[in-house]
DNA sequence: CGTCATTTTGAGGTATTTCAACGAAGGTGG
DNA sequence: CCACCTTCGTTGAAATACCTCAAAATGACG
C-alpha cells in the first residue's frame, strides 16, 4: 500500500469477516489520488462550516476532525468523530448540515463530488467501495444512538472510551488510550452536560476503572469490569 | 412508473433540492423486478432475527416494520422504523445485527445479495442509487440521534410525531397522523420508559397542543406550538 | 365474551441538569 | 521568557424530570 494515499476501512460485503480492512485496491487508490488534493489544517482549524456548498469529499490521512451542529436552544451535538481512512462530506446533498473542524492537527485528501462520480463511472467498483464505508459509518451511528440511549453517565463515558480504543490502531489491545477531543467535545457528542463528563471520569477514576494522566490520556486498571461496563447495555 | 414495483425514495447526489425523490428509473426497477420476490407479513411476524445470516436485502412496498436489538441489560432500542420506499438488511455485513419484525402487514421485495452484487455489475448507476439511499438512511439515522439527545419527554414525542408526518407521502400536509406503532414500541424508539411517553402525550393534549383519537390517530390542533416544539432542539 | 397484552395512573427515588464561582491550562503578544 | 487573557475544566448545592415499582383500566383478539 503506497504511503500517504487515500485510503479507506470498512467491513466489506461479501466475506464473514467483522473486522474492518482496506476496501481499496492499489489501482483504485492510485485513481482517486490523481483527482485528489491533499491539504492540511491546524487544530480548530474549520474544515467547512453548515450551511457552505458540498463541492468535495474528504478523506483524512491524519488527525481528527468533529462534526457537529448548533441547535436552536443553543446546545452542540456533535454527530461524529472522523479518524485517519474516515470519509465525510459525502452524507449532504447540495449543501453541508454539519460543521466540520479539526480537533487535532489535520492532512486529508480532498476531491470534489464532480470529478467522484466521473470516477465511479469509469473505475468499476470503486462506488461499491464507497457504499460499503456508508454502511460501516451507518453501523457507527447506530452505536451511538445505543450509546447516548444509556441513563448512566459512566457507562456512556466507557462506551466512549471503549470507542476510542478501537480506533487506535496502533495503540490496539493497550490499555493506554489518548483522548484527542476535550471533555466539552465529549459531553456534546454523549449528550451530557460538560459537568456530568468529568464526574463520571472522576467516578470510574475512583471505582479503580481506570485512571488520567492529564486530560488526553488515560489507561485502563480493570479490564474486566471497564468491559462489563462498556458492553452494550 | 409501475405500481408495485421495487421503489427508492432518497435525496440524490447531484441537484440542490432537498426533498427525497424517486431514485430508480424504469428500467433500473424492472431489472430489480426480475430479481426480485414479493413475500408478504403479517403484523408482528418476524422478517429475520438479529444473528441469522444476511442473504437478502428488503424494500418494502406496504406496511411498517420495525428493526431492533435487546441489550445485555434487559432494554430493547428500537434502532429505526421502515417504511415504504425504504430498504433494509443492507446495514449488516456477514450476519443481521437486528431484528426485524413487521408493525402492521408488510409486503416487501427480497433480493439476495448475490444477485444485487451482479446487478451492480450489469446495471450501470444502480449502486449509485444504493449509495444514495444509505446517504438518506444515515441522514435520517443521525436525526435519530438528535431527537433522543434532547431531554425533555414532550419534546421528543412532538419531534417523533413530526417524523410520522413526514413519512406519511398521501397525509402529507394534514393535520392527522396516524401512528401504526404501539407506546412501547414509541417508547423504545425514543430512549424512554413506556410511562413517560405516556404522559408526554397526556401533556401536549393538555397543552392543546395536539389530540388523540385511540392510540393510532392524532391530530395537531396547535401547529406553530407543535413545530416549535419539534425544531430540532 | 373472556383472556391477555398493552396502557394508564400514582408515588417515591435517583440521576443528571443548572447555576455559580473558582482553578487550571494553553495560546498570544510584549 | 514572562504576563496576560481566553478557554477549558473542576467542584458544590439545589431543582427538575425521568425511572422504577405497583396496581388498576382499557383495548385487542380469538
Amino acid at each position: 500500500m503506497i504511503p500517504g494515499s487515500p485510503s479507506l476501512r470498512a467491513v466489506p460485503f461479501q466475506g464473514h469477516g467483522t473486522e474492518p480492512v482496506e476496501l481499496l485496491s492499489d489501482a483504485q487508490r492510485e485513481q482517486l489520488a490523481r483527482h485528489a488534493v491533499i491539504r492540511t489544517f491546524a487544530a480548530r482549524a474549520v474544515i467547512y462550516p453548515a450551511g457552505a456548498e458540498a463541492r468535495s469529499i474528504f478523506m483524512i490521512t491524519d488527525g481528527v476532525v468533529k462534526s457537529f451542529r448548533d441547535l436552536p436552544s443553543g446546545r452542540r451535538r456533535i454527530a461524529a468523530f472522523w479518524f485517519p481512512r474516515d470519509v465525510f462530506g459525502l452524507a449532504e446533498s447540495g449543501r453541508y448540515v454539519n460543521t466540520v473542524q479539526a480537533v487535532t492537527p489535520v492532512r486529508l485528501h480532498e476531491i470534489d463530488v464532480a470529478s467522484l462520480l466521473i470516477l465511479f463511472k469509469h473505475a468499476a467498483d470503486l462506488d461499491l467501495m464507497f457504499l460499503c464505508k456508508a454502511m460501516h459509518v451507518l453501523r457507527e451511528t447506530q452505536h451511538h444512538n445505543i450509546i447516548i440511549g444509556r441513563r448512566d453517565a459512566a457507562g456512556r463515558v466507557a462506551m466512549f472510551i471503549a470507542l476510542l480504543l478501537r480506533q487506535g490502531a496502533q495503540t490496539r489491545r493497550s490499555m493506554e488510550v489518548t483522548i484527542p477531543m476535550t471533555r466539552s467535545d465529549i459531553a456534546n457528542y454523549l449528550g451530557l452536560s460538560l459537568e456530568a463528563v468529568v464526574r463520571a471520569c472522576h467516578r470510574l477514576e475512583r471505582q479503580g476503572i481506570l485512571e488520567f494522566a492529564g486530560r488526553h490520556q488515560a489507561r485502563i486498571l480493570d479490564r474486566r469490569r471497564f468491559d462489563a461496563l462498556a458492553a452494550s447495555a
